[in-house]
DNA sequence: TCAAAAGTGTTAACGTTACACCCATGT
DNA sequence: ACATGGGTGTAACGTTAACACTTTTGA
């Protein structure tokens, strides 16, 4: 969506090919550098920061729906993706916007009635992305886009903090009962990487020698014989995820601490 | 909604009042005879049984939306009332009903872009209530209502057996996170039948010494100095949850087996 | 007095936690 | 050589899991 054309023809007739009153609106989480971090646009024209969202066409399915905007945004196919909530509470997302509002931030002339003015309830989903594989894609309606850390997540539009605050928190509650970060690290990554990993998302500290024993207990990691020069002093050993367990354990589900 | 008028007016023009597109559809827990139950209204006109589901007003918050439908059809305010997931991806959903289908089978005309033909997509929640609190409220599009136990679910319209099965699923996996029965049990209850609601939300035998020891041991429940006479050789000891752990536990999170 | 249900403790196995030193490498 | 980060084992503790007999009550 680039040219102006497309633009008028999407807040005019998007009505006909997308259901109004619902988003959907994604939080991707990558991991890079030791940060969790979530990938947030900048709209035009408006102050805020916020979520790669989009709308469902009228015939699409739901989980298909998120996939599609989630490729357009990043570029990426097969990831993980996962429904958390729907957020339909804030006064934010009752109150109708006016398209003089509309008109003042997009400098677009729409009727009071228009559907992108209408009341839209939000369909929370979150991803785990490689960090390093994603490519992102602005058009019309965005100026910019950037990685934030989690503990650092800008004022964004609407109720989104919420939005991101409750992706964490699941996030949070979803390792204790499935194994989590084959789609946050590359292929290939060490001890320290996932350990960290994990403290960051649980946000507390892990030993380090019980972190890797549990790991390597439940059969989910495996040490390869490679290690990886990093720097002064540093060549930790690489691993990783021994699959079939993984899956297992992702679909069973489990119960533990760590 | 009971009299011929007021439903016709729903039919035709409640988009003007709710939201198009979206439904509530609540699963509602209820225990009785150490069994655990769900309600479901029999449609007029329809094959199947369904959840009694409702829409959302265009200004009314969402989960304000779930506690009023909630109290149209049980006449219970002040439950335990939980979102779980949106489903929007069964074929059934997507394709739009037909007028033709809509007037043989509820005998009203409606046009062919009626909002109730088209795509809908449906908010789960759950709900635990106490069953012998419970009284229905049947109205022009419902013939009947009946308890069902989870375990011999009848065929239910479109998609909403996934949706109960979702629902129990949720239920099974919070219940290793926060306490339950508060809300599905009388103020008093017996220590048998806070076993057995366990062991069938769980869907697996619980050892009975070590159940109540870890209840205990958590501080949710204590024992109280009365007995219940039930039946022959039956006069269990009351019990009753201790609120203030009850809630802590239910705010804060556990993690734990039983 | 007999049958049915409720109540009650102990022990062994297991999993979790706490804890510190050595080794390898790059500067 | 030294500074930094990575790697590794053991012991105490707490929790869980397994297990059966006694008491009460009503018929």
């Amino acid at each position: 969506m680039n040219t102006l054309e497309e633009v008028n023809d999407f807040v005019h007739n998007g009505h006909q090919e997308y259901l109004p009153h619902i988003s959907i609106d994604p939080v991707i989480f990558g991991y890079h550098q030791q940060q969790l971090k979530i990938l947030l646009l900048k709209w035009k024209g408006l102050e805020g920061w916020g979520l790669p969202g989009g709308f469902i066409k009228r015939r699409e399915p739901l989980s298909q729906a998120a996939n599609r905007i989630l490729q357009e945004k990043t570029s990426l196919s097969n990831l993980y993706l996962q429904q958390f909530h729907v957020f339909g509470d804030s006064p934010y997302r009752i109150r109708e916007r006016s398209a003089r509002e509309y008109k003042e931030k997009f400098n677009l002339d729409v009727d009071d009635d228009n559907w992108l003015l209408q009341r839209t309830l939000s369909i929370g989903y979150f991803a785990l992305v490689d960090y390093s594989k994603v490519t992102v894609q602005t058009d019309f309606f965005t100026e910019d886009y950037q990685w934030w850390d989690v503990k650092e997540v800008p004022p964004l539009l609407f109720d989104q903090n919420e939005v991101v605050e409750k992706a964490l928190l699941t996030l949070r509650r979803q390792i204790y009962h499935q194994p989590i970060g084959y789609n946050l690290l590359p292929e290939k990554f060490t001890l320290p990487e996932i350990h960290t990993l994990y403290e960051t998302i649980l946000g507390k500290e892990l030993d380090q020698r019980n972190f890797a024993k549990k790991l390597i207990a439940l059969g989910l990691i495996q040490k390869l014989n490679e290690t990886r020069a990093i720097g002064a002093h540093r060549s930790p050993f690489l691993y990783q995820f021994e699959k079939e367990n993984y899956e297992q354990a992702l679909q069973v589900g489990i119960v533990h601490t760590y």
